[in-house]
RNA sequence: GCGCCUGUAGCUCAGAUGGAUAGAGUGUCGGUCUCCGAAGCCGAAGGUCGUGGGUUCGACUCCCGCCGGGCGCGCCA
C-alpha cells in the first residue's frame, strides 16, 4: 500500500525523532498514536510523555513540551500541542488528509492492502464439520468468521491458505453409512427398527432413495441378519450402533464401502455447495482418511512412543498429556484397536506445520476449548513448536425461535440448517450478522427477529450508502474515471473532513483486525464510514454548479464507495449499485 | 469441584498496547422530503461499566476474592 497515506506511521516517526532529539537518554519505549475520542484533542494523540515520566522522574507535561518543541517541521502536521496530564495532540494538515482521496482512487480495490504480514504463510482451518449432514447455523458462524478472517489476513499481507479438514475416517461416518443403509432397506420394503441415535434427517432418506433408484435391491439383506446378536438399544445405545455397523460391514462386504462413500460424497458435495453459495471457498479439502492411508497417524504414534510419551492401560494406549499441562491423560488408541479422533488430529497438526506453513489458525467451536491443551501438548511432545498454532474459539450461536431456545442436533435431525437461514435472511445479512460481534461473544440468533427485521439489518445501512454513491454518479452522468484529477483541497466542509478521517482509518482497521483475529472490527468500521457518508450526503449537495467543487466532492464519493466496496468484500457481502 | 468464555444504556453490542467528558445500533420522544435515493438525516432522554478489594499519576481495560450466565471436563467427534 501507498505509504504516503499511512499518516499515523509518519507521525509516529516524527515523534520518535523529536523524542530522540529532546531526550537522547530516554529509555526505549513504544511511540504509539491513538485516535482521541473527542475531536477537541486533535486527530491523533500520543501518551509517550506520560509513559516516560516515571522512568525519567520528570514531569510528563515538561517532557511533552520538550518533544513538541523538538518536533521536526512537517507538511502533514498543522499543529502539535500539549494537553491534559501530558498528552501530545497532533492536528493534521488538511492537505495531508485530502491526499487520501487520490490515493484511494489510485489504489482502487488495493486500498487497505498492507504488508504487515510480510507474506508469512498462514493456514486458516475452519468449518471442518463432519460430512454427516447439512451444515447448521452453528457451522455458519464458523464459516463466516473464518472466511472473513482469512480475507482480512490476506489483505494485511499474509499468504493465506483456507483449509477444510474432512472427517471422513471416523465412526460418525460409519453411523451415517449405517443410517443410509437402514433407510435403504425401508425403501426396499423392509422394516428394520431405526435406532434413535442414528441420523434421523430426511436427507438420509433421500440418499437411500437415490441408491435404490440406481441399484434396486442389490444391497438388500434380511433384517434378521442385520440385527443378529445386536445388544439392545435401550441398554447401551452406542454398543447397539457399533454392533449394527459391524453387521453392516459383514453383510455388505465390499459394498459397504460403496454405501459409505456414496453418503460421504453426497454430504460433502452438499456442504461444499452450501458454502460456495455462502461465499465461502477453500483451497484445500484435507482428508482425515488420507492421513491413515499415508501412515501418518501410525508414524506420529510411533514417534510419541519413541519419545516415551505413551503407555498402556486397560488395553488402551494413552498419551501422557498431563506432562504438558492437560488435566488428565488421553487415549489415542482404544482397546478395540481403533485410533481416537485425537490420534489423527495429532498427525494432522504435525502434518500442517510440516507442510511449510509458518502459522496455523484453527477456528473451533468454543465447546472444543478443552481440546487445545492436549493438541498443544502432543505437538510439544513431538518437538513441534506449538506457538505456531493459534486456536481461535468461536462461541456458540444460540438459536431462538418464538423466544425459546432451539435445540440443535445433527443426529436428531432437529436443527435449522445454514441453507434455511440463508434463504430466510439472505446471504449478505447472514454473513454480516455473524461477524457483527466478536468471536468470543455468545451470539443470540433470534430467528424471528432475523426474519422480521431483515429490512432493518445493519448490512442494508451500509449497502444503502454504497448504492447512494453509485446513484450520485448515475445522476451526474459523467465519466467516473475523470474525477481522479479533482482538486481535493476544496474538501473542507465538516462532513468532508469526517469522511476523509474515516477513509484514512481503513488501513488501521485492517491492521487491528488482522492482529487481533477480529473481523468484526471491519463490520463496525463500515457502519461508521457509512454513517459519516450519510451525514455528509444530507448536509452537503454534491452535484453543485461549481465545476471544480463538484469534481472534488465526486472524488470523495468515489473514494467512499471504493472503501465500502473493499470492506464489504472482506466480509463476503455484496455492494449493490441499486437496492 | 476444575478449566475456558462472558456480565457496559430498556434491549443487542463496540470500547487496540491501561489514558482526557464510557460510545453505537435498536427502542422511546421530538424535528426533517417543492432540493443528488427518507432503507436516510438532526436532536432529546437513557449509565453505581455485576460486585468488593488491590496495583498507579490514571482502571471498562491488569491482579485477587465473591455473585450471575454459557460451554467443557468420554476408550464421542
Amino acid at each position: 500500500m501507498n505509504s504516503a497515506v499511512d499518516l499515523r506511521a509518519r507521525l509516529a516517526d516524527l515523534l520518535r525523532a523529536a523524542l530522540e532529539n529532546s531526550i537522547p537518554q530516554a529509555p526505549s519505549v513504544d511511540v504509539v498514536l491513538e485516535r482521541p475520542k473527542s475531536a477537541d484533542h486533535g486527530d491523533y494523540a500520543c501518551n509517550v510523555a506520560m509513559r516516560l515520566a516515571k522512568p525519567l522522574k520528570r514531569n510528563p507535561r515538561e517532557i511533552a513540551t520538550g518533544i513538541v518543541s523538538a518536533l521536526p517541521e512537517s507538511e502533514i502536521v498543522r499543529k502539535a500541542e500539549v494537553a491534559g496530564a501530558g498528552f501530545i495532540n497532533l492536528y493534521l494538515d488538511p492537505g495531508a488528509r485530502q491526499q487520501v482521496v487520490p490515493a484511494i482512487l489510485d489504489a482502487g480495490s488495493d486500498y487497505g492492502r498492507l504488508d504487515v504480514g510480510r507474506q508469512e504463510k498462514v493456514q486458516v482451518e475452519f468449518v471442518s464439520a463432519n460430512p454427516t449432514g447439512p451444515l447448521h447455523v452453528g457451522h455458519g458462524r464458523g464459516a463466516a468468521f473464518g472466511a472473513s478472517l482469512a480475507n482480512v489476513l490476506e489483505v494485511a499481507g499474509y499468504d493465506v491458505t483456507r483449509e477444510y479438514y474432512v472427517n471422513d475416517a471416523g465412526r460418525q461416518m460409519d453411523i451415517l453409512a449405517l443410517s443410509t443403509w437402514l433407510r435403504y432397506l425401508e425403501v426396499a420394503g423392509q422394516h428394520p427398527p431405526f435406532p434413535e441415535n442414528a441420523y434421523q434427517g430426511d436427507y438420509v432418506r433421500e440418499m437411500a432413495r437415490a441408491i435404490y433408484q440406481q441399484h434396486a435391491k442389490r444391497y438388500v439383506h434380511a433384517v434378521e441378519e442385520v440385527y443378529c446378536d445386536v445388544p439392545a438399544a435401550d441398554v447401551d445405545g452406542e454398543a447397539h450402533l457399533d454392533a449394527l455397523i459391524g453387521n453392516a460391514k459383514d453383510a455388505l462386504g465390499p459394498d459397504y464401502g460403496y454405501i459409505h462413500d456414496f453418503a460421504l460424497t453426497e454430504q460433502l458435495g452438499d456442504c461444499r455447495n452450501d458454502l460456495l453459495e455462502f461465499g465461502v471457498e477453500f483451497d484445500v479439502w484435507y482428508s482425515e482418511k488420507s492421513l491413515f492411508d499415508a501412515g501418518l497417524v501410525a508414524t506420529a504414534m510411533e514417534q510419541l512412543d519413541a519419545r516415551g510419551h505413551l503407555y498402556q492401560k486397560d488395553g488402551a494406549t494413552w498419551f501422557r498429556s498431563t506432562e504438558f499441562g492437560d488435566e488428565k491423560d488421553r487415549v489415542v488408541r482404544r482397546d478395540n484397536g481403533q485410533y481416537t479422533y485425537f490420534a489423527s488430529d495429532i498427525a494432522y497438526h504435525v502434518n500442517k506445520l510440516e507442510r511449510g506453513v509458518e502459522r496455523v489458525i484453527d477456528v473451533w467451536g468454543a465447546d472444543h476449548h478443552g481440546y487445545i491443551a492436549r493438541v498443544e501438548g502432543a505437538l510439544g511432545a513431538l518437538g513441534v513448536d506449538a506457538a505456531n498454532l493459534t486456536v481461535a474459539l468461536v462461541q456458540f450461536a444460540v438459536l431462538y425461535r418464538g423466544g425459546k431456545k432451539v435445540a440443535m442436533s445433527t443426529r436428531s435431525g432437529e436443527f435449522v440448517s445454514l441453507r434455511e437461514l440463508r434463504g430466510e435472511v439472505g446471504n449478505d445479512a447472514a454473513r454480516f450478522f455473524y461477524v457483527l460481534r466478536k468471536s468470543d461473544q455468545h451470539l443470540d440468533f433470534d430467528l424471528d427477529l432475523a426474519k422480521s427485521q431483515s429490512n432493518d439489518n445493519p448490512v442494508y445501512y451500509i449497502q444503502y450508502a454504497h448504492a447512494r454513491c453509485s446513484s450520485v454518479f448515475e445522476k451526474w452522468g459523467g465519466d467516473p474515471d475523470s474525477v481522479g484529477n479533482a482538486d481535493c483541497s476544496l474538501l473542507v466542509e465538516q462532513g468532508e473532513v469526517s469522511c476523509l478521517q474515516k477513509l484514512l482509518e481503513f488501513p488501521e482497521i485492517i491492521e487491528a483486525a488482522a492482529r487481533d483475529l477480529a473481523p468484526h472490527l471491519v463490520a463496525f468500521y463500515l457502519r461508521e464510514l457509512a454513517a459519516a457518508f450519510h451525514s455528509y450526503y444530507n448536509s452537503t449537495p454534491i452535484l453543485t454548479d461549481d465545476e471544480s467543487q463538484r469534481a472534488a466532492r465526486l472524488a470523495l464519493v468515489a473514494s467512499v464507495r471504493q472503501v465500502l466496496r473493499n470492506g464489504l468484500a472482506l466480509l463476503g457481502v455484496s455492494a449493490p449499485d441499486k437496492m
